[in-house]
DNA sequence: CATGAATGAGGGTTCATTCAT
DNA sequence: CATGAATGAACCCTCATTCAT
């Protein structure tokens, strides 16, 4: 039984293909997050990006490192999104909403591993939006003063997860209860 | 296949075992419900009470119906709890920031397997013990009128899943911070 | 946790129970038998009998032991059936048509564990019914002399586990085919 | 959870060697197959094979897969064998008589799962072979006109069966009586 | 450096058999 | 002597991880 080349695999693409399968690989496992939650197969990852699993293990030695690549552009998003000087804490929890699921398979990320050196900086760059869109709202007078950055960063939390426990139909009925919770959590008062 | 007669069999208590058998099964469920979340390896509560799994799927055939006999209990406890005229929803969210950890399986359970027809009585028994609480303090003066049964019931399960989420360490920081967010989201304007 | 008495245990009717809970397990193998084939679970004829695990393993102690109990009938019946004169083998094959598959799981048992000495005789007095009917039907004329009672009994054997084979809305066209076969190679030259 | 590296895994041969599994798993299966039937544990044949569980299922998702693959060989080499204009019926049966055990197999499949879409081709090649035979036969005058192509087709899958069933030391003598019942069916009149 | 097959441990569930009451 | 719970081995399948090519 020689190991006969019955099945030709598929084109290598050589070094050259590292790049693209990197971006592949996290386009894939945003959506598979997204899908499934952080705790998706891994391989599945791999599958979706169309790409060995052995390249996967290459760029992304373990679970965690996929997550951190996969958020890095989410901060960064909302980074440039709050950087505006007038976006409030509803937009922010506008932008929560919208990103119902990934949101959570974040905010999974970077509570339960916060201590790992890769996650905390995410966790900080997060931090530092939060804090600027306090300060802003605290100086106009729109947010009450017994609130604090980690508080919000506490309720984007419950509303993230709440929201991706929720069935996708139930999503903006929860999503509205919340949303006024919040805000009335948040008033001056 | 026979089970092979090599190793002598751990000893057969006997049906005598059966009840006590129950309820250590019941026991160790909360445990490690509390420690691993409602996804904890089934076996692993066989090993944790001290039975065979064989047992384990006698006394309960599938997840939920453990899950359920679990919280019959809690549900249970709180019912009795609440009975007084003098408890506040401010009780009713301390006895969550108390069992911490099981609430968390305990509300991931209801909301997930709502339509369950074993689990929908738990959620209703619970749900009924939350509007009897609201309705003595809307008469009270103590709760805003813009918050309503659901409310607290989602924030009750916000608070349950933020505190499973903490590191132990962190968990009375993280209460004393959830309990005057929803203060003040619960607070009379 | 005292061994509390939650559950009263089904009436133990006591020794007096023994020979009616021996019938009771034999029609309710007839019936798993019949439904599920040999190798149902050999706990499902206890529940099916309504008895403990215990009585079934103390009436018959192995799978055998409650098998050639159930067929015992089978060949009684079948020699009586074929005591009259007037039987064929053709009737014999109607029999095993009529019975199909009460009469594979027969067949299974007594070609399988033909030299355990507890099924030995079963096997020995069906033969006895076919010698009886193939001397008969020479003498008849009815019969070729190609063919002698092993064949019968070979034939006997194909028909019941084609017909347990059939999906049951096939099984009369199965045996109309098998029978036209079978009479075509029996039939005197 | 990852396997513990305490064991050392058997030597990874790379996938050189998925053609030889593969192919070691249908010659494994073929005699797993023979010797326990089709009903023979899946792992059974991983281990026959010596291979991992997990090749196995890469190889032949579920059992049906398997046995498909198995036996397209058979249905191969009976097309083969039968395509010369040589061939009799008696040759057909010899065949199966040669091939005992994987027969019944192979007969257990395509009548269980006809409606299997993987396993209606290989029905339908099977019955080709017989059909061509048939008429064959036929027009030679060596096969009665009372016979068809599903007669044919019924005493391949009786004979297959009762030799699987036959201790291996009495399938010669089996063998020859099935034959000569068959051949005394299918002669002319 | 990409590929994708191989590996085997783990968790789920069923069922034969034993044995205290 | 009946009862029925207890036990654990076996088989199923999935998936994390490694490694030859």
């Amino acid at each position: 039984m020689p190991p006969s080349a019955e099945v030709p695999p598929r084109a290598n693409r050589g070094p050259a293909a590292g790049p693209s399968n990197r971006a592949a690989l996290i386009a894939a496992a945003r959506e598979v997050y997204g899908e499934e939650g952080l705790s998706a197969p891994f391989s599945a990852v791999a599958k979706r990006a169309g790409v060995g699993q052995g390249s996967l293990y290459r760029h992304f030695p373990d679970r965690t490192s996929l997550a951190v690549a996969v958020f890095v552009e989410n901060v960064g998003d909302l980074e440039e999104y709050t950087s505006s000087d007038s976006r409030t804490i509803d937009d922010l929890l506008d932008r929560v909403v919208a990103q119902a699921v990934v949101s959570t398979a974040f905010i999974e990320l970077i509570t339960a591993d916060l201590h790992d050196p890769r996650v905390a900086p995410l966790g900080a760059r997060f931090q530092s939006v939060v804090e600027r869109l306090v300060a802003r709202e605290h100086a106009a007078g729109h947010l009450g003063r017994h609130i604090d950055a980690a508080d919000v960063m506490m309720a984007v939390g419950m509303l993230a997860t709440e929201l991706a426990r929720a069935d996708p139909d139930d999503r903006p009925a929860v999503a509205t209860r919340a949303r006024a919770l919040f805000h009335a959590a948040f008033a001056p008062r």
